[in-house]
DNA sequence: TATTGTTATACTCTATAACTATA
DNA sequence: TATAGTTATAGAGTATAACAATA
């Protein structure tokens, strides 16, 4: 009862390893998110950078890349790029000139519901063969992973267990 | 009873779209992955192609490439890799000259079984957080995604469902 | 003409190390 | 001494177009 048994058998694939299998749905869907993207002229990186910074008020850029699971050099270049269109901006950290805080700016906000909207687009076509209720399930799986797996996959001791801050 | 209210509220993450969480775990376990077979000397493609061919015979590059989701041209020389190192092997198919025809070497089938321990071993950590009753569930919900995805992401017309053949 | 594999190219992403300014 | 951001660089991965051999 868990899938109608048509053409179950035909399928190859390595499915035993559902970890070959989510590598493999991670790059269709940024493929696919890359396309659907393109006429706004954001990448996914540069997209879900606008997302969270909307969501996540002003961070540093630490805690960013740390979201979004981007190295701190590599997250140079996006943000000089977003920089450039106006899209964020950065300043200083009063209380620690160390720091860059990050932040979306009103042109970003304003494109922002656009974004959001030819994401879900995206969304709703990648993940068609889901119901609604199976979607969430999905997502709680994933976040459950997610949650877990920044710790147990890096050497970390297990107590530093910080989920970005 | 999803899990228990530790911490839930502390989770920034964009939980709107599990379409950009789908993406960043594929990074994340393929960056997994890579640390954990680079002491076999394979990348995670490599892997996947090895282990793809051990479980469907000899098959075309074409075939291949549509399986793992990996483009022709792309296909080429990560095939050159690996037939390097006399893990697989490439003939011309006697029915159809056009066409090269991949498969496992000895060498491979000999490798293989340390690949799959270590891919498991990849795995069992990546996935800890799920009970191999919701792994089965989360490999359910994305085999479904993944069939349904190739033809309703790329522009095809409906009817055009050929499964890699 | 169309398809398979190949080459070349360019662009994105990823990972590492070294530097600077601040703490 | 350690941390935040930056720069440079090298390595994977991805996408496209053009070509030779074959159908």
């Amino acid at each position: 009862m868990d899938t109608p048994g048509i053409e179950q058998a035909a399928r190859p694939q390595i499915s035993r390893h559902v970890g070959f299998l989510l590598a493999q749905l991670g790059r269709a869907i940024t493929r696919h998110y890359r396309t659907q993207l393109a006429p706004i002229g954001l990448t996914p990186r540069e997209t879900s950078a606008l997302l969270q910074l909307r969501a996540e008020g002003p961070v540093s850029q630490q805690a960013l890349g740390c979201t979004l699971d981007v190295d701190a050099s590599n997250l140079v270049a996006l943000l000089n790029d977003l920089e450039a269109e106006n899209l964020i901006s950065r300043r200083r950290d009063p209380d620690d000139r160390r720091r860059h805080l990050v932040d979306i700016s009103d042109r970003g906000t304003a494109l922002v519901d656009q974004v959001e909207e030819a994401a879900a687009g995206a969304e709703d076509q990648f993940f068609a063969a889901l119901t609604a209720e199976e979607r969430g399930l999905l997502r709680d799986l994933l976040e459950r992973v997610s949650e877990s797996a920044e710790t147990a996959t890096v050497d970390k001791l297990p107590g530093d267990e910080e989920t970005c801050t």
